[in-house]
DNA sequence: GACTCCAGTGAACATTTGTTCACTAGACTG
DNA sequence: CAGTCTAGTGAACAAATGTTCACTGGAGTC
């Protein structure tokens, strides 16, 4: 699995790689791959899990912390920040493989991203300033923070390249941009009500 | 660049098309291939751009239908789900490369995203509902609903699989979505305005 | 009519790939 | 100590891949 994730650091999709690459950088035979797995479907729905695994973990930790003083968003990002940036590799197998990757793989990332937004929608029902949220909207709104989230994931990992104007860092950006999301949250009256 | 595209079809990523494939699947012979391509990356950026084509083409189409009545959220959104859908082979190659195609192609796809969050910015700046926005607020926002669009392409190409429940449809999620950011922008008060 | 492009052909090449099979050194277990 | 796993070996296989080269039939131009 290192191996995987390694070979792609070089910007390879998970599904360019081949077997005899993977054993290669692993150190070992290509039969001996079969020791592990049966496939490379099989390692990638390994890795889909491994990341699962940091990323529900990050959550928990993010839910240990809401009680404390002070913006949850800032802190919530900060310690998601801290975990991608811990488990590099894992999360960039992520990015580039939610939509990218080859059926199985992606129905198991679907699969992942909807626990989590599962989590999130129980989460969301326990927030005072949501009690007008019915149960299809907390929904809706769970799915647009995950999106965000998972669609932010590319430009957290890779490399910032030039330096940032200033206050344009990933981290500014993404708690600005959750922002907009729960302010709307806040003042959000019904859903289906349009303005004509 | 209609075979590259129908070989996707089946959940493919580009990354993992052989030329060979490519030539045999447009009836021509692997050597036929270079006539029209120097290489495999070469073809991709060729399919970026034309992706890219339709896309700025739709919106500026839904650019025209901005001064008419009703939700402006609405009307744009059947735009371009009306685009994607008469494209859908462009957009699924837009969604599945975003991230997980090779360091050519997701660079052409970055520069494209960037045109179009540009274009964005300029419509957004003249809004009269936004004009407490300064630049690099306006940026963060437009930045916010052109990654609310890409990431949201996944779920509008893929079948719909089984029955949604009423008003679970793409459609309505995605004007729900695109509501709520903007109802935040509608109240947000400035940069770095924290609450606590 | 002669000439030049142009898209496509077909053979050939050295590599790489996925998968099979029988095998082995070492660690753990009874 | 004998026995069983376990992770790894090495040879072998047909199949597929990217790229080269010299070629050809037809369309457009002088």
């Amino acid at each position: 699995m290192d191996a995987a994730r390694s070979l792609m650091d070089s910007g390879r999709g998970f599904g360019s790689l081949s077997l005899r690459e993977v054993a290669r950088c692993a150190g070992i035979v290509p039969t001996g791959f079969y020791r592990h797995f049966d496939d490379m479907d099989a390692l990638g729905l390994a890795l889909v899990a491994e990341v699962g695994e940091t990323f529900r973990e990050t959550i928990r930790q993010v839910r240990h912390h809401e009680f404390e003083l002070g913006g949850v968003i800032d802190a919530s990002v900060r310690i998601f920040l801290d975990a991608v940036a811990a488990n590099r590799s894992q999360f960039l197998f992520l990015a580039r493989e939610q939509y990218g990757g080859s059926l199985p793989v992606r129905l198991a990332v679907g699969a992942l991203r909807e626990r989590i937004t599962a989590d999130l929608v129980a989460d969301l029902a326990q927030m005072p300033k949501l009690q007008h949220f019915d149960t299809p909207a907390q929904n809706v709104l769970a799915d647009l923070v995950v999106k965000t989230v998972f669609a932010t994931l590319p430009e957290l990992i890779d490399p910032p390249a030039r330096a940032l104007p200033r206050h344009a860092t990933p981290e500014a950006k993404m708690i600005e941009q959750l922002r907009f999301i729960f302010i709307g949250a806040k003042h959000w009256q019904g859903l289906g009500q349009h303005n004509h």
